[in-house]
DNA sequence: TGTTCTTCTGGCAAGGCTTTCATCTAAATT
DNA sequence: AATTTAGATGAAAGCCTTGCCAGAAGAACA
């Protein structure tokens, strides 16, 4: 093991060095009025010939935060990690939280369970002052434990059934309810939809968006036209399947995730389908992969970016500001037409 | 602002309500054997009913570390972020630091030197252990000052003239040499090549490798076959029309990424040129949009989850353990043939 | 039986670094 | 001479860990 070049300078190092007490050099460095330019100009002086950075622990100790927030990832980080949407909304996060000079703390866990423990353990040892929870699922159990507890925390995402929490979300009922309505408009009847895991909200979301489509046509929602399968290309490719090997009857597939609709064009394509032509296929979330995929694919696109940053806004004016509270934020979504339908 | 229900229990409060001194409240945590089986039980039964959670920052004060480790992204965050390189690999770094309970931290600069800075103050502070560089550039100025100062920190990717760091890496020359040799081997001599931005080392060395391949078999690199381009769609896109716009001939394409590759794909295919048939393109990374594009892109294979899962494992070593300094790691990676080639 | 030595348990207090309230001194003002 | 003010200080607080010490009980010994 190698040696830190012992940069263990201390306030105390500057206080002896500049001849005054710690305190005088704490208030330096927070340039309160009550200190002499001259005092001001020596200390810093000596705080740079010194090499003197603040110890970050020991302030977070008495200021009692922690200057970072966690993020959540999803509570399924292998699967929601291949999809685009992660980087994106962490960008967005980022940006904010670099403004603030906020760390961001990544969760590391890979079920469900581990990762409630592990944000309750962040939290709880005060490692973060507050956590982003980048999606949400049914029967959460880590949202009300959060709730009750009165951990700050922001969901980006829906909760079922609870006003009562910060959240930020794009609409997916009626965004999906859109791109459905757009096939419908298409003439297509047959609509298919390849759900996601329909363990996460946003999965029911869309599908119950893709049922008002029908419903606010006057229209019945078909039968058996329905898959589930999980966020991934392979998911979607094996939802296809099994809707073609059952001789399922579309012209259209409505998939809740851009991968998922990726995946179904392979299997379509396979086939010897003509996606685009022989069957229209939108997706969701307009990632990066729906532009590289032949024919481009027709997808809703999600403010993902704005995702983030909205939710750190949030999230550090409950934490550090006197907002209001709950906050919310419904974010707009628009459907992206290209070749697939 | 929402009050934190406050569970502000501290070590002292669990002393007392079990008629204990705070020091034994603490080796009870760490499970000392001089505390006898009764008092462990009592102690515990007593933190469990008071909700009492160990401070992370008071203990990270007197234990002079912070049980975390940084993630240091490429300087160039925008641009990398869109890339699947970047979950991939977090994904094999959070494997590894949960096991350690480690917590990660995230940079959010935009910049190089912005990114720079970050990292410095990250370690200054003391907010993390020690680092993980996702990517080294050309005059790179932050592995100097952190080999100075003495920080720990390991690098994913190679660092001009210097074996003094630690570092995990895939042989980027080898790996290139290896795809171009394979598109040599199939008879293609006009063989372009799509450069990444030739301020990541990583790009310059795949450019390398390619150069060698031809040398290897005693032929001459090819005049004026060399686009740069940035790590992304949109740059392989405008490299490749770029090369057409000025009718240069090539029978293949090398991309140092399957970015790239993809952008190059895009602009063939939109001037009528038949990917696989016409033009073989190979890409770099192996990363899910390869398999998504149509026709499959073969791509250079990066085991890209253990690059990250070495680098904790390596960065861990030399903070916490006793491993001998400097180390690296030399990752295989391997031509993955599909249709584009 | 009385004395000394061990062995167990657990307490005391210092240390880690910064911030901030209450003070204090010396100079300035009234 | 009395009061205010600018400028700086001391000490406590924030929470936990750990080296060292002490008391008690049991063991060994004379």
């Amino acid at each position: 093991m190698r040696s830190v070049a012992n940069e263990n300078v201390t306030i105390k190092d500057v206080a002896k060095r500049a001849g005054v007490s710690p305190s005088t050099v704490s208030r330096v460095i927070a340039d309160h009025p009550r200190i002499s330019p001259d005092t001001k100009e020596k200390v810093r002086s000596i705080m740079a010939e010194l090499g003197y950075y603040p110890n970050a622990i020991a302030r977070s100790l008495v200021n009692q935060t922690s200057n970072s927030i966690g993020l959540i990832r999803s509570r399924l980080t292998e699967e929601n990690f291949a999809n685009p949407f992660f980087p994106a909304v962490i960008q967005g996060i980022s940006s904010v939280a670099h403004k603030h000079r906020l760390s961001l703390v990544l969760s590391t866990s890979k079920t469900f369970e581990q990762e409630d423990e592990e944000c309750l353990t962040l939290l709880r040892q005060r490692r973060v002052d507050g956590v982003i929870l980048l999606a949400s699922h049914r029967d959460d159990q880590l949202i009300p434990r959060l709730s009750q507890d009165g951990f700050p925390f922001v969901l980006i995402g829906r909760y079922e059934g609870s006003e009562e929490i910060n959240w930020v979300n794009n609409d997916n009922i009626a965004d999906a309810k859109q791109a459905v309505a757009y096939l419908l408009e298409k003439g297509h009847r047959q609509v298919a939809c390849l759900d996601g895991d329909p363990r996460y909200v946003v999965s029911s979301d869309r599908l119950l968006g893709y049922r008002e489509a029908f419903l606010a046509r006057g229209l019945q929602v078909p039968e058996g036209l329905v898959e589930n399968s999980e966020f991934s290309v392979q998911g979607g490719y094996g939802a296809t399947q099994r809707l073609l090997d059952r001789r399922a009857s579309f012209s259209a597939i409505f998939a809740v995730d851009d991968l998922v609709a990726i995946g179904a064009m392979r299997a379509l394509q396979e086939r010897g389908v003509k996606v685009g032509r022989d069957v229209a296929v939108v997706g969701f979330n307009d990632t990066i992969l729906g532009s590289c995929v032949q024919p481009a694919l027709t997808s809703v696109n999600v403010p993902i970016y704005e995702l983030g940053q909205i939710a750190v806004q949030i999230l550090t004016s409950q934490i550090y500001g006197s907002g209001v509270y709950p906050q919310h934020e419904m974010l707009p979504a628009s459907l992206v037409i290209r070749d697939s339908a």
